[in-house]
RNA sequence: GGCUGUGUAGCUCAGUUGGUGAGAGCGCACGACUCAUAAUCGUGAGGUCGGCGGUUCAAAUCCGCCCACAGCUACCA
């Protein structure tokens, strides 16, 4: 059995159109499930949707439809968006209204319970009877008629106490701040984890974990301590239902699941907005249950559009279809890991993406592929050539190509796509700065069997930089392998089938066989065109 | 306010534990080539390395202060 490799997405909370943001860390694990799978794992890749909630209900009532209708609406558009936009891989579209999500919810809630680190209190806020929904302090402001309101909706608000069950997170602070020290790779990056730990240090509240005031949500189970028996109906509050999908998606509670083998959990991939509850609430409610924890959580930075934050009050939110139709996904793909470094915030523009697209995609990559299999199609007879014996020269390059492989295991154990890029594109700047010194088309007149010599080397680091880029770009990859002649195997990275055969990275050092036909050559990466 | 981090060529950024005359890519200018998707290759442009002061034989790289910007400062997800 190979290792196996489990990474997750934050689920979405679907209440709205998915926008570029969302496309980003789809894309991006996406982008790391496909190169684990191509490197042999036995991956398990899990997004979803986290569909309970006041929010859900209330929007539900004003459509008049049911919850469940509303969010079996919207799941769909996101699970549409990976399918049929992104061609993103997961191995299963969780929703937290399925049902062995609902069991899997209710029994942590139970262990936790039975570790203690549940009791009953009331939990009291700022609460709009308008809204149906508690607002933080900070959330409310008192008016200039002495009236404290919710300054998001402009309701007034009044000191209300709701009964809730609560959660003993305040027992675990020195054992978090314990984890991340002994785990120093558990938050990244840096920055996010230093958050994250200071504010552990400034000491931790207990937090609740329960609502009675709306009902669309996983029930609390029946407490089996006396204390906690109570006659309301209790939800459980979102984050224990949305936290526990990651489990759900290996199979727990189920002790003889076949996907138990999965946990724990080797990513998270979430964006910065959510990491408190990803690096505090979620490791302690592991920890109170008994559970082992995730390796690591790797948090991402937003997009920005020229620099200003994508809303919908400026009107220049991006959606995901829509630049695909325009650039194409591959170019999007590639555009979103190459522009910036995850875990910064980036900040995109059509020039910016065009750019991208033109320089590295078709002038750096496409070009070097297509003028060199058009010299082998011309005047190689349309074969794989003959390699004679090599120059420095001609080892070097190979030797960078070949060392692509080990560069990029270690960039993407930190989820370092833009590092990992960095890297393959230097070897294709130096590639072409070879074949330019060669002059294979001087070559061609004056010493052919040199000439085979040069279309080969590059041709060999075109194959392993395509092989590498199958995570990244996997249609485009896809056209360039079967470009150079290289046998079919699996699917790019889509499945664990991709971890065999002369397209994985277990056949990193097959090189191309010498008399393999090549196809006439069309360009892969076309330049960018705007229809006007 | 507190905490954390950032501030290096027009743009995006690299710059290990302080030490050859400060770098890359893109964009730009000029030149070369013609196999190729008007692609490619070469050369250049001379940036007080945010500011001031300090430590040192020597600092973008250490220390102090200041300025600017960003993030975090708990229960909407």
């Amino acid at each position: 059995m190979n290792t196996t490799y489990y990474l997750t997405t934050a689920i979405a909370y679907p209440n709205g159109e998915p926008h570029i943001g969302h496309a980003y860390e789809y894309i991006a694990t996406d982008v790391m499930a496909r190169f684990k799978r191509l490197d042999g794992y036995d991956v398990r890749f899990l997004t979803g949707t986290d569909e309970h909630g006041q929010k859900m209900q209330q929007t539900a009532e004003q459509e008049g439809i049911s919850p469940m209708e509303l969010a079996t609406r919207n799941a769909d558009v996101f699970q549409d968006m990976d399918d049929n936009v992104l061609d993103v891989s997961y191995d299963r579209f969780i929703r937290t209204t399925d049902a062995d999500h609902k069991a899997s919810a209710q029994e942590i809630w139970r262990r936790m319970e039975a570790a203690g680190d549940i009791y009953l209190d009331t939990y009291s806020g700022w609460y709009s009877v308008r809204d149906e929904r508690f607002f933080a302090d900070d959330e409310t402001h008192v008016n200039d008629d002495g009236v404290r309101i919710a300054t998001e909706t402009g309701t007034e608000v009044t000191w209300t106490e709701e009964e809730s069950y609560f959660f003993r997170l305040s027992n675990y602070a020195d054992k978090l701040l314990a984890h991340y020290q002994a785990n120093p790779d558990f938050i990244a990056p840096q920055t996010r984890a230093n958050e994250v730990i200071r504010f552990v240090e400034g000491g931790l509240e207990d937090l609740s974990i329960s609502r009675t005031s709306f009902d669309w949500g996983i029930p609390v189970p029946e407490a089996t301590d006396p204390a906690l028996k109570t006659d309301k109906k209790h939800v459980m509050y979102v984050w224990v239902d949305a936290l526990t999908n990651y489990i759900t998606g290996a199979g727990f509670p189920d002790a003889d699941s076949e996907l138990k083998r999965y946990w724990p959990a080797d990513l998270h991939v979430i964006g910065k907005d959510i990491s408190r509850f990803h690096c505090i609430f979620w490791p302690a409610f592991l920890m109170s249950a008994g559970i082992e924890l995730p390796k690591r959580v790797m948090i991402h930075g937003f997009l920005n559009n020229e620099g200003e934050k994508m809303s919908k009050s400026l009107g220049n939110v991006v959606h995901p279809a829509g630049w695909v139709e325009r650039y194409g996904l591959d170019t999007v793909r590639f555009f979103l890991l190459r522009e910036f470094p995850f875990g910064a915030d980036g900040s995109y523009s059509h020039d910016g993406v065009v750019r991208r697209k033109n320089a590295d995609l078709s002038n750096n990559l496409g070009n070097l592929a297509q003028r060199s299999l058009s010299m082998v199609y011309k005047n190689v007879d349309g074969q794989v050539p003959q390699p004679g014996e090599l120059t420095a020269q001609d080892e070097q390059i190979l030797a960078d190509a070949a060392g692509l492989l080990d560069t990029w295991r270690t960039h993407f154990e930190k989820q370092d796509f833009y590092r990992a890029l960095g890297a393959a594109w230097k070897v294709l700047d130096d590639t072409n700065s070879y074949f330019a010194d060669q002059e294979p088309w001087v070559l061609r007149k004056t010493d052919e069997a040199r000439m085979q010599t040069v279309l080969w080397v590059t041709l060999e680091v075109v194959r392993r930089i395509a092989l590498l880029i199958q995570a990244v770009m996997p249609g485009s990859a896809t056209k360039l392998l079967d470009a150079l002649g290289v046998d079919a195997s699996a699917d790019a990275g889509r499945t664990n089938a991709s971890g065999e055969g002369p397209r994985s990275y277990a056949a990193w050092d097959d090189q191309l066989a010498p008399g393999t036909p090549i196809a006439k050559p069309t360009p892969v990466f076309p330049r960018h065109e705007e229809d006007e």
